[in-house]
RNA sequence: GGCGCGUUCGUCUAGGGGUUUAGGACGCCGGCCUCUCACGCCGGUAACACGGGUUCGAAUCCCGUACGCGCUGCCA
């Protein structure tokens, strides 16, 4: 806003590890990290682990590895809010110093009395400031009688005001707050109080939160203001919702960053449609690198209204990244799948590397998840032993086409160069002699070799597969005529 | 209920008074390519929530209504 001295800018992501990194705070992160990177500055993190009962390290560990596999790393050490306990309580005694905060020692069952009294009667519930009047001697008293206390800000009359980064200006009356507890009464600290001494301390120079904050902000504005603090800039962006326009849940499938990165998901294509969540570059680009996100970013680009998450675009952007990556980049992702699914061993994952990485330039742009490259592919590594009924009932229903590819199979068995080329035009020649359209073999061969009736071109599965393997599945698959034939009038028949 | 924030194709968005027959992307539909499926290419479908104002002129500015979301805790 006013034109400062140049500071460094320094954000931060601040979760509170009760559930795994979510998409929406992982955007959250995404937004402050490419806000510090653009501008040279620090992206700092905290984990605001007061809340003990449901804070667990597990999920702090799970937080930490969805922040790296998307490459938002981070500067300088974590903060663990639990820690700062003691900071946090001084801060609230030297508000009570200075009268900027009081003792309360009403019971939450008589507040909890109140509330449900002004609902009742249908009136706002506000605290009645009972205790913000009480005479010193009674408080001197409570105190020195032992009652537990909370303590509480003095909201005083005014209008606050701030220049949101993303929304522009929002004013709130404080006549719309009630005097806040800070500090509970065993001495820890509600989340405005460590927010905003935290924040301070960290020398956060500007909170990048999700929009469920905005009301919050007024509370902790107040507070910089009464501690003498610098105003942070706040910029509150839209939050992520699920295609019934809800707040995206576990009920809206994949929601968690590792769930993304299970299903096949490149964290590069993640990354870039988190971005475009929320976020524009201001012209039509999509697909747009790590560097471009970041020399191209700015809060005024990010819009004011919640958004859906698309899974389909995330899907098809994956693609676009699987597409566009090389195969030796590809390869380590394809390899550790082949493991986990129990295709074959590590070392052998190894050795057949190259092998592997041919697999891989086949299926890459049919590709939209890096699982693709396994499931359904699994004819590249195993013979198959299943046949695809829908293809057998297509391509194989008469004597004529079995005859075909008996025949088909005999010529094979005389061709020894198994280059793609030499096998098009192989097949091709031998289909011409016959009469019929070289696709009355192709797909007969595909369903025989593979199982399936969607792979990449024939003779490029031929070639790679090598003759052995081609002519072996060939025979095998001849060798089960009468039961596949048999099979296959059964399925006529049920489908008829 | 009160307060706050928001509202452009189904979805993500561009556009910030005349350049707009409102642009792009995903999806969907059709076509081309072709041995299947993809990829790629070509084409199509589809939106300024509503009502008032301001203005010569409004998707763009103002007000209201509706709808959605958020907050309204000794949760964060």
């Amino acid at each position: 806003m006013e034109n400062k001295i140049a500071e460094e800018v320094r954000t931060r992501f601040a979760p509170s590890p009760t559930g795994y990194l979510h998409v929406g705070g992982a955007r959250t992160a995404l937004f402050n990290w490419l806000f510090a990177r653009k501008h040279k500055g620090k992206f700092l993190l905290r984990i605001e682990d007061t809340d003990r009962e449901r804070s667990s390290e597990e999920m702090t560990r799970k937080i930490f590895e969805g922040l790296i596999w998307l490459g938002l790393d981070w500067d300088e050490d974590i903060v663990y809010q639990g820690k700062r306990a003691k900071t946090h309580r001084q801060i609230a005694y030297r508000l009570v110093q200075e009268e900027k905060a009081y003792p309360c020692f009403c019971t939450p069952e008589e507040l909890d009395a109140k509330r449900q009294q002004a609902r009742k009667e249908k009136r706002v519930y506000k605290y009645d400031g009972t205790c913000r009047h009480l005479p010193p001697e009674t408080v001197k008293a409570n105190m020195e009688a032992g009652k537990p206390y909370a303590i509480r800000f003095k909201v005083e009359p005014g209008v606050i005001r701030w220049e949101d980064g993303v929304h522009g200006p929002i004013e709130v009356n404080t006549r719309e707050l009630d005097d806040f507890i800070i500090l509970r009464s065993d001495g820890s600290p509600i989340y405005h109080l460590a927010v905003v001494v935290d924040d301070h301390d960290m020398r956060i120079t500007h909170i990048i939160r999700g929009d469920d904050h905005i009301s919050n902000t007024p509370k902790q504005i107040l507070l910089y203001q009464a501690l003498g603090w610098p105003l942070p800039r706040f910029a509150h962006v839209p939050l992520i919702l699920g295609p019934d326009k809800k707040r995206l849940s576990k009920r809206h499938g994949a929601t968690a960053v590792d769930e993304y990165q299970k299903m096949g998901i490149l964290p590069e294509a993640l990354f870039n449609y988190l971005a475009l969540l929320g976020w524009s570059p201001g012209d039509d680009r999509e697909i747009l690198s790590r560097d471009e996100i970041v020399a191209l970013f700015s809060l005024e680009g990010i819009s004011k209204n919640n958004a859906v998450f698309d899974e389909k675009k995330l899907l098809w952007m994956n693609g676009q990244y699987i597409h566009n990556m090389p195969v030796e980049k590809l390869w380590p992702y394809v390899q550790e799948l082949l493991i986990e699914r129990g295709v074959m061993e590590k070392t052998e994952a190894v050795e057949r590397r190259h092998y592997i990485m041919q697999t891989i330039a086949l299926l890459k742009t049919r590709v939209k998840l890096l699982t693709d490259f396994v499931d359904g592919a699994r004819y590249f590594y195993e013979d198959p032993t299943t046949f695809d009924a829908k293809g057998l009932r297509k391509h194989l229903k008469t004597p004529e086409a079995w005859q075909l590819l008996e025949d088909y199979t005999q010529a094979l068995e005389t061709v020894q160069d198994f280059s793609e080329e030499a096998l098009e035009t192989h097949l091709r020649q031998f289909a011409e002699a016959r009469g019929v359209s070289a696709a009355k073999i192709i797909h007969p061969v595909r369903l025989a070799i593979t199982g399936v009736i969607v792979t990449p071109g024939l003779f490029e599965v031929m070639a790679l597969l090598g003759r052995e393997t081609v002519l072996r599945r060939l025979r095998a698959f001849l060798a089960q005529k009468e039961t596949l034939q048999e099979y296959i009038q059964q399925q006529l028949q049920v489908n008829s």
